[in-house]
RNA sequence: UGGCGGAUCGUCUAAUGGUAGGACUACGCCCUUUGGAGGCGUCUGUAGAGGUUCGACUCCUCUUCCGCCAGCCA
């Protein structure tokens, strides 16, 4: 349906890392090259947090003429997987960007990163301990007490050397030993304190198989893999601020090319939560349905739930980049996604919770079709027919038997207008002898008061969807809303974050009629109903024979606030 | 109370010694055959106290508050 899926948008603003690297080609340093990444580690899917990143890097990237390199972080096999490295891609993919033939893995540097290890040993610079992980813990010391000296540090450079060589040969099992760079083990900074470079895992990893049973830290990995890969500006989110001068140190003793690392604050969005450990505990409880469950903050599942590459990108920049911490209001992805679904999304109309009428004075066997606008926004889109009949559906909330102030719908004796179609007028109400519930309207029409050809001058306050009942077509409907109820769902100390899950996260509609214009409707094409709000066809569970639509995001309802603010 | 980093409308984000601006939200009004969209408008902000300066969000001093760091996770 959109054939401009993937372009980018223009007019980016600038931000403090834009003006560091503004500074560095003025001195042309690195001989103004600019080369970023993105380094996920494939252990999860990812979620609107990376989308700001992945944003920034290749946004970089291409806006500086550089290049933007994507680079499994795969240090840890126990964690990760190929499924996530697969969905990793895919979203990377579908939000526009490209990494061409720059796939890389931190897996493939593990023999130049053993060799690196090597050659800090020889300059004793590192170390093997042979403590366990608890006394390591405990001679590590606190924020105010400086750490004790492991009774290994001294250890020669022979005998670093041949253990670590048996470590790699697979002498050992997890946790006898493990290599620690010998730095500073009363560094106030704890990330200082000879931290480890290596562990002993007797596992299977998703690229290397078995040819490896020590693995490298992130720590020891990262500024080297950088390194490597000639990357200029490292940018990453704050929490790394403090490993900096380790990775400087490492880069320094290695003497190899320096990379600056530039930190940013990561993404919050409020009434979610955003770590993929979290996210994880969501799926495997399930709480929700898989990582691209469309109630999910991932890229997959804002995927699934219809929104655009070009709305996500647009949030992104409208967020901005900075260094204080940030959580940001929800209503502004949903404003990102309707300005953008507004200007190109068809328009349809469905009637969520029907509720019959029947007009009285109109011919029993007649069909009309009647012209309507795909998109007032959009001439170029053209129109199509819609039929009208004596029978029709329409909103149950479109009704009330004693009107409320301000409610400008049908209501007993009043007026409104029928999209496309004619004004009606509800004479009677039908209700359901036992339950007293309304069943059926009976109104008349005016047939004088056709859509374009009304020369009555009548006005009315409502204009109501509506479709025909028997050329409607059903569906099933899921209309979403946010998925905690907390703004923030972790700010509670004593209570789970899983406890506030908000209940009306997901509702299912069986009864929902369409217009027939749907029946081709193919899985992911995004509409708007008419007053309703954006609907995408679900992408998994969506058959020509049950068509299941996603709501995407509502409407704005000024109704809705009337009515909260009365 | 160790180190590092932060603090500007309700929420984000600009202003880099010279008119505190934009976006979202909220609230009005106009318009409307989507109570949509659009248009116009309003509210609200430099954490606090001193200092330097003709002039301070910006520089200096002190204070307060917030985040991160004690994984063989990333």
């Amino acid at each position: 349906m959109e054939s401009n899926e993937n372009t980018r948008e223009t007019n980016v603003q600038s931000n403090f890392i834009r003006e560091i690297i503004d500074e560095d080609l003025k001195a042309a340093k690195n001989a103004s090259r600019v080369h970023t990444r993105f380094p996920p580690e494939p252990n999860g899917y990812l979620h609107i947090g990376h989308a700001k990143s992945i944003c920034l890097n290749f946004g970089i990237a291409t806006d500086y003429k550089g290049l933007c390199n994507l680079r499994f972080d795969d240090t840890n096999p126990s964690a990760e997987d190929v499924e996530y490295v697969n969905s990793i891609k895919e979203d990377i993919k579908w939000l526009g960007f490209d990494w061409e033939d720059r796939e890389y893995y931190a897996s493939n540097y593990f023999d130049q990163l053993y060799e690196y290890a090597v050659k800090l040993i020889n300059k004793g610079k590192a170390y093997v301990d042979s403590s366990s992980s608890d006394e390591i813990k405990n001679m590590r010391g606190t924020p105010t007490v400086a750490g004790q000296l492991s009774p290994y540090r001294g250890r020669s450079i022979e005998e670093n050397l041949d253990i670590f060589t048996k470590m790699k040969a697979g002498e050992f099992k997890d946790g006898e030993h493990v290599l620690r760079s010998k730095f500073d083990m009363s560094s106030p900074n704890m990330n200082l304190r000879d931290p480890i470079m290596y562990r002993i895992r007797h596992a299977e990893h998703h690229r290397t198989g078995d040819k490896w049973c020590i693995y490298p830290m992130y720590d020891w990995a990262h500024g080297q893999s950088d390194s490597i890969e000639g990357i200029t500006h490292s940018i990453c989110t704050l929490e790394f601020e403090n490993h900096r001068p380790l990775y400087d140190w490492y880069i320094k003793e290695l003497e190899i090319f320096h990379p600056q690392q530039i930190e940013f604050a990561r993404l919050n969005l409020n009434y979610t939560v955003m770590s993929k450990r979290k996210l994880l505990q969501l799926v495997e409880d399930g709480i929700v349905n898989g990582w691209d469950d469309p109630r999910m903050p991932t890229i997959s599942g804002y995927r699934r739930r219809g929104y655009t590459p070009e709305s996500i990108r647009s949030f992104a920049e409208k967020v901005g980049v900075a260094k204080r911490d940030n959580v940001i209001d929800v209503s502004l992805l949903e404003f990102s996604i309707r300005e953008d679904l507004n200007k190109r999304s068809q328009r349809v109309m469905a009637v969520l919770n029907p509720l019959k009428i029947t007009i009285s004075n109109y011919p029993a066997d007649k069909v009309e079709m009647l012209e309507a606008v795909n998109n007032p926004e959009d001439e170029t889109m053209g129109k199509r027919l819609v039929p009208f009949s004596r029978e029709i559906y329409i909103e149950k909330d479109d009704f009330m038997e004693i009107p409320a102030k301000k409610f400008f719908r049908l209501s007993p004796g009043n007026e409104v207008r029928l999209r496309y179609a004619y004004i009606i007028k509800c004479e009677e109400v039908v209700k359901d002898p036992s339950t007293g519930e309304v069943i059926e309207l009976i109104c008349t029409y005016d047939v004088e008061t056709k859509s374009g050809s009304d020369k009555t001058g009548k006005k009315v306050k409502g204009t109501l969807h509506w479709v025909s009942a028997k050329e409607a077509i059903d569906a099933e409907i899921r209309l979403y809303e946010r998925l905690f109820s907390e703004e923030d769902p972790l700010g509670d100390k004593e209570k789970d974050f899983k406890s506030f899950i908000n209940p009306e996260s997901l509702r299912v509609l069986h009864n929902s009629k369409l217009e027939p214009f749907l029946k081709d409707a193919k899985s992911g094409d995004r509409f708007q109903f008419e007053r309703q709000g954006y609907f995408c066809v679900d992408s998994i569970d969506s058959t020509p024979e049950n068509l299941v639509f996603n709501r995407t995001v509502t409407l704005r309802d000024s109704w809705a606030k009337i009515q909260k603010n009365s």
